[in-house]
DNA sequence: CGTGTGGTTGAGCCGGTTCAAAGTGAGTGG
DNA sequence: CCACTCACTTTGAACCGGCTCAACCACACG
């Protein structure tokens, strides 16, 4: 198959790509890709680097080949909130609209596939089955944002903080079934996790002990945790 | 112009409808119109009114041709989120989806055009600029929730209050200007107010008294408001 | 009239914040 | 190797914004 379409002219580049495998570039034709690919540009980020900003009149998308990204707004007065978290391979970037009030930054070293907006706006003119794939992520995005407005607003800091853990265990450590044991290591920081949640960071680290001292999680090096029960750690988001 | 489409087979039903010049419709040929209108039911809900629900497996969609609609999650003890508003001529319903976890309930009387599943799914399929067209009012809401993720995570309860009769004047009095005054009826009782904000009844209550004695607001008959002048009240919203 | 529904106001409490201090660990340079 | 720094995290104590509980008010409807 692979084979098959590297003679029907995929680019070297994209051959293994997962954006093509479970991201936006499923969608296309080789022909278009091939296209595509030659406006497109591989770049890699350091953790805290800022990918988009509120201030510069950004147009531009990418697709995230590994790593994650934080999307957050920032009040006049500093108060931060991470509005949504994207992880390979998502498409990154708010197609048809001028100015852009979100922030993206790397909150691990990340690899990105950068794009002009532009030939994206082009190719999904061209492309319904592209926009297609494109409206399913914004979607399920949507779904995933009026998830945690739900946390924001109705749920206490030990559920927000289990609520937290269980999407990001489903995140990156998918192999784990409900019930089942998890593994993995934050991305984010403690600070990141209290933006995202709307708490302070030592709100978020006193929960985070009592899970801890409660037995439902392990936490060894600050990042690295290991959840021995995720169906016991799920009955702590309130749901 | 109209009197041309009609012409060309545009039914009479869709003549003269918000969601034909504003919404969905909007993107369909009179071919497709009349297809579409022939699996179209139009209804009248009254304010309260469950339109879908967690619980029942709802396939169907609606265009809200008049009144206000909220989206609302409710966790297994009963606490309350609301995650959206939606106002005329927007599309109500989740498609690509079977099951939902949400719930539309009718917040002022309503009157909708409701549409079978399998044939507004099979009509995006035949339809691109269809499917943009709803591409867009989703990454429209995606918008609004985000920014909603900030009230909800980082405002004050005064904040909250301020930001929600911002946006509620933005929507209901449009003609109104930012600085310029605006009035306004509010959709939503003090309960549903504070499911949206993440507050309680009481702490909505007092905010709203605590403007009406600022003077950034007039309250008449508890759900008729007027904001003499926006900017004052949008200078409350921390931004 | 009484009854019900939605809204306001008050008093006390508590969860989460704030402010402060100490602990931890990775990286750096001598 | 140790000493030092810096960024991040944990822990403690006091405070306060918003919640809880309770009473009362306004108005519509039988």
């Amino acid at each position: 198959m692979q084979q098959d379409l590297y003679k029907c002219g995929v680019p070297a580049s994209c051959i293994s790509c997962d954006a093509r495998r479970r991201g936006m570039c499923g969608a296309l034709e080789p022909r278009q890709l091939a296209e595509l690919s030659k406006y497109s540009v591989r770049k890699n980020a350091r953790s805290g680097k800022e990918l988009y900003s509120e201030a510069e009149k950004t147009g531009g998308f990418s697709n995230i080949l590994s790593g994650v990204v934080k999307l957050s707004r920032t009040l006049s007065d500093g108060r931060q909130q991470i509005v949504g978290l994207q992880f390979a391979p998502d498409f990154l970037g708010r197609p048809f609209k001028a100015e852009n009030v979100i922030t993206a930054e790397a909150v691990t070293d990340v690899a990105l596939c950068s794009l002009p907006q532009a030939a994206v706006e082009r190719m999904i003119a061209e492309s319904p089955s592209l926009e297609h794939r494109l409206y399913q992520q914004t979607l399920r995005e949507l779904d995933e944002a009026r998830e945690w407005m739900v946390t924001l607003g109705r749920r206490t800091a030990a559920e927000k903080v289990a609520s937290f853990l269980v999407t990001i265990a489903r995140h990156l450590d998918p192999g784990s079934q409900e019930g089942k044991s998890a593994a993995f290591d934050l991305p984010l920081t403690r600070a990141d996790i209290a933006d995202y949640l709307g708490l302070t960071i030592e709100t978020v680290s006193r929960q985070l002990t009592k899970l801890r001292s409660d037995e439902i999680i392990q936490i060894v090096n600050n990042h690295h945790i290991i959840v021995p029960s995720l169906s016991r750690l799920a009955a702590r988001t309130g749901n």
